[in-house]
DNA sequence: TGGCAAAATGACAACGCTGTCAACTGGCTT
DNA sequence: AAGCCAGTTGACAGCGTTGTCATTTTGCCA
């Protein structure tokens, strides 16, 4: 019933430890004594016990995701990505959704990492983004990964154990796509301010702006957070308070925020595109959902995700081919669907 | 740094078993060696290994949850409630995403139990409803429990490890709501074949049509899958086919469904709900971000895979006490919004 | 007070694998 | 043909717990 190791040794006329260096991919190991173990193994569909595995060795053979994000999709995809590249690996994934407000949030990962004795970890914005998590894990000497928002140009001089997603260059792209609509009053419903991608989007819409002539102006800026909810109340703040008739374009700070704008502008009666245009971040399945469509940028969370886990793998053992040339900066594209047009008036 | 059981053993003046009885709540061991162990536990911040508990005892310290659903929402809830029972119980949770149309999705979901020696498994639909996963599973010898859709009656009869959601019962009372807001035409649009919870909702709307005196068509039924795309489909083929003016409202076979179904009459210029009225399933984040908000039946999904991972646990560990009263029906809660009405004829 | 079953505790060998280090190959050089 | 070195392979001791079973302590009754 239970396979060991023992067992296949025995089979293959090898032992023990040859056959741990052939599931291990371990090198000197000749050609003909490799095949004769993976004969053995696949004979008596050996599946090496985790378990003991993390005992015996080093590094265990598991790695967690910790988030706080309450984007269903988002964590989907992060999860996805992140998990076929452990199944490729041989590695399980431990999730960890937590709350970055929660003042025991570090200890409570800290405590993760030991009792799972994890080999690394994932980290997402917010968390990626917090010092106090960052420095609380360069403490611990656990090897991790860090998703977050920034340039090209910023990824250049980063630790290299950052994966960026250039939220600037996403929201100069959207900008400019606006603008070119002809647009001059574009307003923008912020995402949480813990968020660096809220500052980045920001940036990049900012200097977009300027760069064709337009001046920033506050009183187009609405302070709100990565819900739906958000978007609602911003919309609904910016389109009826001081600049009731001037607003064209409005920016929401990721697609549910756009869904939300969207919401209110139904609500006050306001056709999309003709009198209004609304645009997201992220490309998640809400931007297909709402009507009509939105123009957003497509971020794709589970490639870039696959990309981190890559990228901690190739950390944990710092040896191993093919480890170089893994893509750590990713740019959204922009889609333009049916939620910005020229302005009919 | 590494704290071991034996540190905590001699510390603690007793020795390591009596240690390991203390964190595993075994029964004879006197309150005060309870507290001298536990002080010592607090002192030196002792976790347990989680990989030596899973080799040297009979069973591990993880569970699973298998699922394949598309739907983000109802995934992340499960893991949701799955993990804060795990937490509780000092578990580790492994999921395991798949597609159960894959031929070797049996062998995988094997290798995995293998691999991890898992101690338990929590299945969803459509997963749960397949007779060939149930058989792979009771072959193993895995303790398990399925989450599926049936009535109370149902559940009376059934083994021991189901936990039911009564689908029919939020159907009935759905469709009662519309008849009493005096619709007629009622269509659906239904969801995945192979989810019983289709079967089971359009049951629970043709009983609860004949309780009123009204003869369910085949004309106004969509066979279709739980996607937006299919609500969309669904809708403009049973609102333009054969009964165009007739249909007043429709039936979504889940939120997702229902949105699309929206998105289809908004692109009819039918208005919701003066001239359709349109209901979902599932009271997922989807209903109230669609405009108008869906009328849906709340269905506690974190909730409710909460008690799978509790009624997994009690069967785990034959013993200890309050693992009777476990919940194992679950009735949805209909939730009227602004997407039902009555007609405005 | 002694005697005894029941309760509490401890000693020690697994659990299945990997790390360490020693031992053995085979192919080249001189 | 001896000598060497790099490339392979194997023996064995843990890794940190829990299960088993032996041993000690306790509470209770005669």
């Amino acid at each position: 019933m239970k396979v060991t190791i023992n067992d296949v040794a025995k089979l293959a006329g090898v032992s023990m430890k040859t056959v741990s260096r052939v599931i291990n991919k371990e090198p000197s190991v000749r050609q003909k004594t490799y095949d004769q173990v993976m004969q053995a193994v696949k004979e008596l569909n050996y599946q090496p016990n985790t378990a003991a595995r993390n005992l015996a060795g080093t590094s265990s053979f598991a790695i967690g995701l910790v988030y706080d994000n309450p984007n269903a999709y988002y964590v989907i995809d992060m999860q996805n990505g992140v998990l076929s590249r452990c199944k490729e690996e041989g590695y399980e994934l431990v999730i960890h959704p937590c709350s970055s407000s929660a003042a025991d949030m570090a200890d409570e990962v800290k405590t993760m990492i030991k009792r799972s004795r994890l080999a690394g970890l994932v980290l997402t914005p917010p968390l990626s983004e917090q010092q106090h998590i960052i420095d609380m894990l360069d403490d611990s000497g656990v090897h991790y990964v860090r998703l977050l928002s920034g340039r090209a140009a910023e990824a250049q001089q980063s630790a290299n154990n950052c994966i960026f997603v250039d939220d600037y260059a996403a929201a100069y792209e959207i900008t400019e796509h606006l603008i070119s609509l002809g647009h001059q009053q574009i307003a923008f419903v912020l995402g949480d301010e813990e968020h660096k991608s809220t500052a980045e989007r920001l940036a990049g819409y900012q200097d977009a702006l300027k760069a064709h002539g337009i001046s920033p102006s506050e009183a187009l800026l609405y302070h709100g957070t990565y819900s739906f909810e958000s978007g609602v109340k911003g919309a609904k703040a910016l389109l009826s308070d001081g600049n009731p008739n001037k607003i064209t374009a409005i920016l929401g700070g990721n697609d549910e925020v756009a869904a939300g704008a969207l919401f209110a502008a139904r609500l006050m009666n306001i056709e999309i595109p003709a009198q209004l245009s609304i645009s997201g971040f992220e490309d998640s399945p809400f931007s297909r959902q709402t009507w009509p469509k939105l123009t957003t940028a497509h971020q794709a969370n589970d490639i870039i995700s696959e990309h981190a886990a890559r990228l901690l793998f190739s950390k944990t053992r710092g040896h191993r081919k093919n480890d170089k040339e893994i893509t750590t900066v990713f740019t959204p594209n922009m889609v333009v669907r049916e939620s910005t047009g020229r302005i009919s008036s």
